[in-house]
DNA sequence: AGCCAGGCATCAG
DNA sequence: CTGATGCATGGC
């Protein structure tokens, strides 16, 4: 399923599966997943590669893919309480688009370099220039069969880079001067991801927001989709439309107001239902009818 | 041509 | 606290 709601660029689309290659355990995998079965009994296929052909990273690796699609989330238990709280509108989303996995990044890092990103962005857009940005400035990886990928470049790496030259490759235009301040603040250790993850919602938004580039909806997106607190709810600018329209009866609320509105009415799975509240709003777009 | 996209920093009231 | 404006870039 692609709902393009992660912190992680899109994966390569194969005609074996969707591919990616990423560390584990300091080795590269090369890893291909495909889906088999409908979305009523659905199973993965996981071909994996290791670049030394060792059998030690692919226990990590699926851990990954498992942590990735959130694998061990009940879903027909949050549908049940998403549907129970529920409004009639986003109960029948919710029924709609059943099976949407939330995305939680393998990478702490490449959730916030992503999330910051994605500001004022589209999600093609988006999506391009963070793989330009890979193929240019990660670390390449070739396998034994010849195959070689380029991994997501480290906080290291970015911390080196001039932020006119990143511009200029990437395209990524005012958002170059945030992303790599970012990067040399956890390379040199002035923000500790590990850390934040350890911390609760609200003291680990505080403490993302303070990074400059980084306001309530970029935060959210790294605290849901980069460290996977399901509390968040990251309100674009289609949240805020479809959840104006629902819930405030088009009256004026800005981002923060709705952002609270659907902790506060969701709680820890505000997070699954800003999914489905996103899902409506682009579909009600694509059908015409929406208002501001 | 002008508005918009998974916003934010900044500044004025 | 709320409201305007500039910021890069590309799609439509």
């Amino acid at each position: 399923v692609k709902s393009g709601q992660t912190s992680e660029p899109e994966w390569e689309e194969t005609p074996e599966g969707f591919l990616d290659v990423t560390r584990y355990n300091g080795e590269a995998v090369k890893c291909l997943v495909r889906q088999v079965g409908g979305t009523r009994e659905p199973s993965l296929q996981l071909n994996l590669v290791a670049m030394r052909g060792a059998h030690g990273p692919e226990y990590e690796a699926v851990e990954g893919i498992r942590r990735l699609l959130r694998l061990d989330d009940d879903l027909e238990r949050i549908y049940h309480h998403l549907t129970v709280i529920g409004d009639a509108e986003v109960n029948a989303t919710v029924h709609r688009f059943a099976g949407l996995r939330l995305m939680h990044s393998r990478d702490p890092f490449v959730g916030l370099i992503c999330s910051i990103w994605s500001q004022n962005n589209s999600v093609r857009l988006w999506n391009r220039s963070v793989r330009i940005m890979r193929n240019h400035f990660g670390e390449r990886i070739r396998f034994r069969d010849g195959s070689a990928y380029r991994l997501f470049p480290s906080a290291r790496r970015l911390s080196k880079v001039n932020v006119q030259h990143f511009k200029a490759v990437t395209r990524c235009g005012y958002r170059a001067k945030y992303i790599l301040q970012a990067a040399r603040l956890v390379h040199r250790g002035d923000l500790d991801l590990n850390a934040v993850d350890k911390m609760s919602y609200l003291p680990a938004r505080e403490v993302m927001i303070e990074v400059v580039g980084i306001g309530p909806k970029v935060a959210d997106c790294f605290l849901l989709y980069g460290l996977g607190k399901t509390d968040a709810a990251p309100v674009d600018v289609w949240v805020h439309r479809v959840a104006k329209r629902l819930f405030f009866q088009h009256g004026k609320v800005t981002r923060e107001r709705v952002a609270r509105f659907l902790r506060e009415r969701y709680g820890n799975l505000a997070g699954y239902a800003q999914l489905y509240l996103f899902c409506l709003a682009r579909e009600t777009a694509l059908t015409g009818a929406l208002d501001r």
